[in-house]
RNA sequence: GGCCUCGUGGCGGAGUGGCUACGCAGCGGAUUGCAAAUCCGUGUACUCCAGUUCGAUUCUGGACGAGGCCUCCA
């Protein structure tokens, strides 16, 4: 079995070689809790939980370790905090119960470990001491900064050398920096702020810290994969790379870096302003979440999604009629497992999916990318539905077809229609679901 | 301005140097009291211009177009 992934920092589709291939280790970037997560947020969270399953499938359910962080230690978080009057605390534990209980719904399997930033801000000032030790961060003015051209070859990742970094730099340089491109590892924290005592007095942590830190203690110094959006490759990961390569004294941090693509909204990029912003919350509200799921795999996972009502709509009808033809799991065809080992192909897989005929082994492949087969589960939502009413009517339909009055018997499905009430005449009786 | 993706039929969306993608929708048929579901059948494609090649949607160059990143946005 070969694995191949498109990996951004070769810039090529590379074989995956697991470092160990009794523990394969990947971690990938989660939420910063300060409010609802919204669908571009679910695409990770989504596209790499396949990833997740691939892996346990190939090397065994035990010898794979997925971390997930959480972010519970930032600016917004403070600023949600202070607008509403809450505590920090109250922000980031009702989000976090928020974003828990929306990926549940999504049916994605929970990481191994899903750390939180504030449990590890021990390990924070010890990377940042290590750094200032080996002579790549410097304490300026209350903050304590990476030194970024102590490291020669950063920028590797999202390549870029320092003179484009410095002539396309759109933000003001702090005055304390000792160079434009470098970053915050430690800032200091007054009044309200969140804070904890260090060598350089009580501050916090910079937010590309954290993630160094985290997977440096869940999946050590070196590990096989490392994913995130698009958006974090600069300069998120490409700090976290830095960070860890210099805190550690490595060659690299993670052998595979894969990046999921952005995602728009009916042909448009998702803002607030645009007020079509998506959450998860929101659009489960309305569709259930493996149908939420299987239009966010329609598409590969580096190509744009354009998110759209009624892509969400075909959706469901596909995932109807696949679920209506799933009888107990068997095995899993070689072809949706060639599919997904090839970059994660999941529109592959899908087309593939339809090319089974096997009751078993369409239920093993859907299982596989994590959908359940079960038809409950992707009804849409029922809302309020006089259920004694409908079968009144039902009954009295079916007796109006038993003495052929077919002007009735129309008259009544029309009337059910104008309720969102749908008949079906099988063998077994009339069955009615909603619209 | 710099860096990076991408441009396939009505829509979504894979892939390939020459041979049907696939799905949704549409159309035709079977079935059905009528429907729904199901089954069978079916059409149109590879942004443009040059080059390489016996042959390019697929490789190279250019143009046009779309999107992303460029210090805390997944």
């Amino acid at each position: 079995m070969t694995l191949k992934f498109y990996n951004s920092l070769t810039r090529s589709r590379d074989e995956f070689k697991p470092i160990n291939a009794e523990n394969v280790r990947m971690y990938a970037c989660g939420p910063t809790v300060y409010d609802y997560a919204h669908i571009g947020n679910a695409r990770p969270i989504i596209v790499f939980d396949v990833l997740f399953r691939l892996l346990r499938h190939v090397y065994g359910k035990d010898h794979v370790t997925y971390v997930r962080n959480i972010t519970d230690v930032d600016d917004k978080i403070n600023a949600r905090a202070e607008r509403e009057g809450i505590s920090i605390a109250e922000v980031t534990e009702r989000t976090t119960e928020q974003f828990h209980a929306d990926i549940a719904a999504l049916g994605v399997l929970e990481p191994t470990v899903e750390p939180r930033a504030t449990a590890h801000i021990k390990q924070m000032i010890d990377m940042v001491s290590a750094l200032i030790e080996k002579g790549h961060a410097y304490e300026a003015d209350g903050h304590v900064l990476f030194d970024v051209p102590s490291m020669p070859d950063y920028g590797q990742l999202s390549n870029r050398n320092r003179d484009e970094m410095i002539a396309g730099a759109r933000v003001e340089v702090a005055s304390y920096k000792k160079d434009p491109t470098d970053f915050i590892l430690w800032k200091p924290s007054t009044g309200n702020e969140p804070g904890w005592d260090s060598p350089w007095g009580y501050g916090r942590p910079g937010w590309h810290l954290e993630c160094s830190a985290m997977s440096a203690k869940y999946l050590g110094e070196t590990f096989d994969i490392h994913a995130g959006g698009i958006d974090l490759q600069f300069p998120h990961h490409e700090n976290e790379i830095a960070q860890s390569r210099c805190s550690h004294g490595t060659d690299v941090m993670a052998n595979v870096w894969l990046h999921n693509g952005f995602l728009q909204v009916e042909g448009e990029k998702m803002s607030k302003s645009l007020g079509n912003f998506l959450t998860i919350h929101g659009l489960l509200e309305y569709w259930p979440g493996e149908v939420l799921k299987f239009n966010m795999l329609r598409t590969h996972y580096r190509q744009p999604i354009d998110w759209t009502e009624k892509g969400l709509e075909e959706s469901l009808t596909i995932l109807q009629r696949l679920y209506d033809k799933c009888a107990e799991a068997t095995t899993v065809p070689a072809t949706i497992i060639d599919a997904l080992s090839d970059d994660l192909n999941t529109p592959k897989a899908i087309a593939e999916l339809h090319q089974i005929t096997d009751p078993g082994e369409i239920a093993a492949a859907l299982n596989l990318m994590g959908f359940s087969c079960d038809t409950a589960k992707i009804t849409k939502s029922q809302g309020n539905i006089d259920e004694a009413k409908i079968n009144a009517l039902i009954e009295s339909r079916n007796q109006a077809r038993a003495d052929k009055n077919w002007a009735e018997s129309d008259r009544i499905r029309d009337e059910l229609d104008a309720m969102g009430i749908e008949l079906k005449d099988g063998p077994e009786g009339t069955i009615w679901k909603v619209k």
